[in-house]
DNA sequence: CGATAAGCGAGACGGTACGTCTCGTCTTTGA
DNA sequence: TCAAAGACGAGACGTACCGTCTCGCTTATCG
């Protein structure tokens, strides 16, 4: 399952004794809420708790059992979609790495649901303190993907003790989610190939 | 006073002989309603339009008579306190230009009433058409102050014809507002000087 | 219940096997709601849906969850008000009859917190479709009294023929509303009479 | 010119010297806000100053100048309106008179931009303390004819002095706003016709 | 197998805020 | 000095959602 979710509703008391009676969660549910809450979030129309329960064919009070407010149910519905995701390959270059990890992340953060997704989540965690931190979770698996690429060119001797790995992928990040919000220029291959370049320069830059 | 301001409503079809009947605006309502909103994003209650006609004394048709929705203001209002933002000096490097400008920026928008003010515009401009435009023209203008930083630092030869210096631009603010949004780490003076570095690096790396 | 109230809203498609889904209507809040909107009525200040909302500590959506305008609201007020009024006795006569039935009627009509009723809902009915439905149903249900009166006394042979029964109650309740209205005259016990001296006399001059 | 006017706006300050300075009053205006005022009433869509003001090409406080409120200038429209209106003839007997009387105001009272001022017009008063006078000053207008009417009658030794001149009075408007308000039957001239002969038999009646 | 304990779809509830409309007042400008 | 134009403070309108609370039912698990 999703070890992200969110989910402190049951437990409340905890008894030993009796680990679970009543009726099971309903899986079809769930999958039907994310499903459409991607969904909805598409299509650029308003956003709400009630159109996902009227569409998914849910109960509200079913959405709000299992997540604590709207914008748990985006941030959800988000690090649900990106755990499809594949991990980028390792190239056994840092230029391989890097340019392989900024075209996989830009290609997947282009695609439209997801990045209705994306800008739904940080919208969300900005007024809601969960979805804050359901974000700021999904961003530290994020980078730590980034980092551990890192890492292993470090071990390989291409990145110099002096480099602020940290700076460098919030460099990354940064591209991807002010063009995201701002929406000024696409996430293309392109510029993920030339700020792969653009980073590996400054990366042995820091040689000197 | 302020040219991006949003000005839709009056003025349909345009008649020569009488520029102006009727009462004048009232500028005195003009800054209350838009300081009320400066003040209002940083107390982290939620803003709400109601609000700020109440607290600024001022009727709600008073704010919709000039502003097309709640984000149109918000964005307003940050364009406004902006505005009062002096430029970064010329140093006459691009080393030094580069720092100043991203230490005044970095700074500028690490004031805790901008930086609320900043994540609400972000926030309404994914909800609200025209709050998006006029983000938009917010971004552009900053933008264009860096470009003309970099144009100057290339008439110098000290920028490179291969630079990209459009990415360059998006990483320098992406790591602002990736900061500013997902909170993971402060806009310190010490992270815009870093930055300048890395970006130098990068930059004259290019001349290989 | 109140056999006039508008129930528009649910019951789209009849399905037998579950006739009511959800949480059932909250009847306390039903009738503080109905309460509240005669008590405001009563006093002179400006009536409003709002003003209901707050002081029967209910949110404005359950008032407009179960009646379509304010003009609905008050004639459902004004109907429920008068279910609880008596009928007039059958004494036996055409002028006994008529007697306690206007001094009934106009004792009823007089009482300070149903004349502003009265005043609200026949003001609504002018402005608001359903509130002019309601108010006909509520002038019908009133005429209809009257009427099965004077068939009463028809069949005792107290009233001839000829006599235009619908113009008599006409100028009965014409009467009333006329005073109500225009206020130039109370709705004393003693016109009360008097008409009903007046209509007896009309009714049997009918004769000739 | 019309003697129930309102006329309290101007004289707030009893000057002596300069009976009168400036530009006079414009008839014109006058004239075209009080027959808007009446074409807008009659068109069921919702009444406003606003309106009255634009589709008289007017400003609104050339309005407000001369009307305290929006329920003095319907009724002064109502009273305007009515005032062109030529009196019963004396046709020399009870029955002819009272018949005369009411059929010229019931066809008057029938037609709809006049029954869709009266309507409105008790419908403002009820709100509206001016206009709430003024309705009675109107009210007791057209008392006074039919009161002169009856006066006449009774001095040819029509009326017998024990008859309810008042109550008489009372239940031919009764009837006439009745059905206005209510509308559940026209204002015919058989109703008004019939309403005479009931009328005249009821006073007759006394005479016993 | 029956009792108990959830989960579920449905939908009513108290609230908050939205953006609109109108009231009656105030102010500017041209005639 | 008047009148048109129109901005203003105030406040109600009716709608949209929020997150919570029932209702009557269904479905597991335990004794």
């Amino acid at each position: 399952m999703n070890p992200v979710e969110v989910r402190n509703k049951p437990r409340a008391k905890s008894r030993r004794r009796r680990p679970h009676t009543g009726r099971a969660r309903n899986e079809v549910a769930r999958s039907a809420i994310l499903a459409t809450t991607l969904e909805l979030l598409s299509t650029r129309s308003r956003f709400s708790v009630e159109a996902v329960a009227a569409h998914a064919g849910v109960g509200k009070q079913t959405i709000y059992r299992w997540w604590p407010s709207k914008g748990a149910l985006v941030l959800d519905a988000l690090i649900d979609a990106s755990a499809k995701d594949q991990p980028a390959p390792d190239t056994g270059t840092l230029r391989g790495d890097l340019r392989a990890l900024l075209v996989t992340t830009f290609k997947y953060a282009s695609d439209p649901s997801v990045s209705d997704a994306l800008r739904a989540g940080v919208t969300e965690a900005q007024v809601d303190v969960t979805a804050a931190e359901m974000l700021r979770r999904f961003v530290d698996g994020r980078r730590g993907a980034f980092r551990r690429m890192l890492d292993r060119a470090r071990s390989r001797g291409e990145v110099p003790q002096t480099a602020d790995i940290e700076l460098i992928i919030d460099q990354a990040f940064g591209v991807l989610w002010y063009r995201l919000l701002m929406g000024h220029r696409p996430l293309s291959r392109s510029a993920a190939i030339a700020l792969a370049e653009g980073l590996v320069g400054q990366i042995t830059a820091c040689r000197d």
